[in-house]
DNA sequence: CGTCTTTGACCCGCGC
DNA sequence: GCGCGGGTCAAAGACG
């Protein structure tokens, strides 16, 4: 996964209506729309915005550009969708405070070789590699967001099972810790309630699902909308 | 009886 | 090295 923007539309928390050239050359045009679908709530609901055009401004200087890469054009785009979810949605973030999962060492190695900025893809260390020995680590892809819902667990069509709560720090309400049925499926989800307005809860999801949503196979829905949720 | 939740214990990383 | 806090395990209980 190359960026944080993919990621989401991969994660089903945007959906990709761009077509992103693949050739390199070229211009190419920005969006200036987009829409996602919030975890937790049914894929029939879709939100419909439009990117600000302060945003698509600063990325002025490489518009002028006559010759943009792909690759530029895909960052560009990334960048814009990034900070506009990021006000869009206050919530939804990229965990700069990722904890450590248990995986494969091999996968980790493979997919930290890139990164931007100074800072690998996953954040892992050369150093904190080597400390692990017996059991294998690795950081896997995580989101989060705010939703403001009475239910706790809202419904985005995978299953999850509970295998842990905390009683977290500060806060007066617990943690939950989740954990995706499906076999072989290591992704994790944490809900917790915002301590400062307990009507928002706080979803954070980690890892890939390796599946379509459960609901999908249920209602055998239409295989092409299910496979946004392959990731 | 199988599946899921609850919950205390344990493990691990991190800061001091 | 130690203590704290977050994350996970696993046994026991609840539920359908």
């Amino acid at each position: 996964m190359s960026s944080t923007a993919q990621a989401m539309i991969n994660h089903g928390l945007l959906e990709d209506h761009q077509d992103i050239p693949t050739q390199i050359g070229g211009s190419y045009p920005l969006p200036t729309n987009l829409s996602f679908t919030p975890f937790g709530c049914n894929q029939s609901l879709k939100i419909y915005t439009t990117i600000p055009s302060s945003l698509i401004a600063d990325a002025s200087p490489c518009l002028n550009d006559t010759l943009l890469t792909s690759s530029t054009t895909k960052q560009i785009r990334e960048d814009i969708i990034n900070s506009h979810i990021g006000t869009q949605l206050l919530s939804l973030q990229r965990s700069s405070a990722n904890l450590w999962g248990w995986g494969d060492v091999n996968e980790c190695l493979i997919s930290n070789k890139k990164g931007h900025g100074g800072e690998d893809n996953l954040g892992v260390s050369s150093m904190k590699m080597k400390k692990i020995k017996a059991r294998r680590k690795v950081r896997e892809p995580r989101f989060c967001f705010k939703t403001m819902s009475d239910i706790d667990v809202l419904d985005d069509g995978y299953k999850w099972r509970k295998y842990g709560q905390k009683v977290v720090k500060n806060t007066q309400h617990p943690r939950s810790y989740y954990r995706c049925t499906q076999d072989n499926c290591r992704v994790k989800k944490r809900v917790e309630r915002l301590a400062e307005d307990p009507r928002m809860v706080i979803t954070t999801y980690e890892g890939r699902h390796i599946h379509s949503p459960s609901h999908d196979l249920e209602d055998s829905q239409d295989p092409s909308q299910a496979n946004n949720f392959f990731w």
